[in-house]
DNA sequence: ATTATATAGATAATCATTATTAATTTATTG
DNA sequence: CAATAAATTAATAATGATTATCTATATAAT
């Protein structure tokens, strides 16, 4: 594999932002520095950059993922009003992840737990309207 | 809201298998019975059988959502390789819960542990290879 | 520098899902 | 039971995220 100055840009802003950007969001910050960068070439590093574990994909279910440079073992909470992914400590337990091993399936790459619900700030929102 | 043999029909299936079919799936399925219908009434219903909260979506990621009647609190293992949703009886504690609701959050209203791998079967077959 | 290979950029294609709209069902009421 | 109103369907078009294609450019090795 090659170096790329695109795919390099592309994890530098996902490692210095604490949000869980979308493949379209990670494009307009790029673009700030690459302004030919076309947004498949942000898809293929993402996609290149899941399979070697340096980033995770999240799938909320809204129709678009996000992703995280932050491929420690730890949860998320989205917003199904506002659609914001956050994170949190929670990690899936030992027992969690052996019981699903043991459970005669085959190997388990990864567990990810998604807490789903309406934010503080988007249930402020509501109150106020 | 008015009754629907479709919607029925669809919720019928999904009842009837341990599977966690695709809204393609289903729709093949429910065609046995309702020749004209379409795939679009699938999705239709499946969305508002999911707001009625009597049905889960489950997102693993890999580009089409499975579906789930059985809306108890439990886990799923999803094998990458043949992309099969399979249930788990791990289900997330209540101090990972409380702990997403305490920390500054809003509600939380699901929380869902997904554990993805590559099952026995798929093992198999690339050994075998 | 030269060559080979990988990657980018531009754009078209794909595919899941959602929206639209006229026709049909369902439910209600006289 | 007929008539009407409202909800739902079927068919199809539209949308939108993601992937594929293909030529030009960048990277790495000799």
């Amino acid at each position: 594999m090659n170096y790329s100055r695109q795919r390099e840009s592309i994890k530098e802003y996902l490692m210095s932002t604490k949000e869980h950007p979308t493949a379209e969001v990670i494009y307009q910050h790029v673009r700030e520095d690459y302004p030919k960068i076309s947004l498949g070439t942000v898809y293929r590093n993402l996609t290149l950059l899941a399979e070697l574990g340096e980033v995770k994909k999240i799938s909320t279910g809204d129709g678009t993922d996000h992703f995280d440079a932050d491929t420690s073992a730890h949860s998320h909470y989205y917003c199904r009003c506002c659609h914001k992914v956050m994170d949190l400590e929670v990690t899936p337990s030992v027992e969690q992840i052996l019981s699903a091993s043991s459970a005669g399936l085959g190997t388990v790459e990864t567990a990810s737990l998604l807490f789903t619900g309406i934010c503080k700030d988007c249930v402020r929102e509501q109150d106020s309207i």
